[in-house]
DNA sequence: TACGCCTGACTACAGCCGTAGTCAAGCAGG
DNA sequence: CCTGCTTGACTACGGCTGTAGTCAGGCGTA
């Protein structure tokens, strides 16, 4: 994650990592136009990733396919990864913080988060 | 947190958010010219952290003192909440699989997690 | 073969952000 | 009164992003 990604274009690296390799046609179809997005705005934007090597393409009976190289759970551990350096210089507090005061935590994701917490605790323990 | 804030403007945010009201030039001082920002940049952005609504003013001795209405923590939490929302469509797993590969977490981050997730647990049970 | 459709490359343009220069007004000191 | 420093408003400009139009080539079908 080191070149910036905007917001549409990592809904776009989104969609592509997780619906595999597919060819723009695929992605304007069946996630373009019901955004209301035009084709060429499909294609630019996944040129754009392809140029900050998010997207990698082959030809494929002579159309590209595009892929992402890492799947879309990594893909997002590394944007979050970005944005606690990035903007919350390493602190997680803002995060528990916001925690704090969501009122609509699912119980999976506490579950999860329980989870990783404890798994946290028991490796710090043995260091 | 309506209208985005770019990164730099955050900072210059938090900045004015931490330390109390403040003149331009207190901040120029204390906080640009740190960073090798000229002054005119740091006007610059205040002033459009205060069109953005981010930022107050009030004349005092003929110089204005910015403020933020909010204090660092409550902005940062709002930016978490923002980030969460737009970025991962308000799905916490994420954060889960990041904090999971992280290896940097302080004591008191997780300390902190750990008892937010506990309440978070708690106002569960009792719903 | 000619027409039309799919695909891809190139070009465009507006908005936002980071960064900064310039100009004008006010105040303080000589 | 003139000069210089501080402050604030305005202007500028390049880069990134969101969005899209256009053009040209390939392929299939009438």
């Amino acid at each position: 994650m080191k070149k910036p990604v905007g917001e549409q274009e990592l809904s776009v690296l989104r969609y592509v990592a997780e619906h595999g390799p597919a060819t723009v046609g695929e992605v304007v179809e069946r996630f373009g136009e019901p955004q209301g997005l035009a084709r060429s705005t499909i294609l630019t934007v996944m040129e754009r990733l392809r140029l900050k090597g998010y997207l990698t393409r082959r030809k494929v009976d002579g159309v590209y396919q595009y892929a992402s190289p890492v799947r879309e759970g990594e893909l997002l551990r590394d944007v979050v990864g970005d944005f606690v350096q990035r903007t919350l210089s390493g602190s997680l507090s803002p995060f528990a913080a916001y925690l704090s005061d969501a009122d609509d935590v699912s119980d999976k994701d506490l579950a999860q988060l329980q989870d990783v917490v404890a798994r946290l605790r028991s490796k710090k323990r043995k260091e």
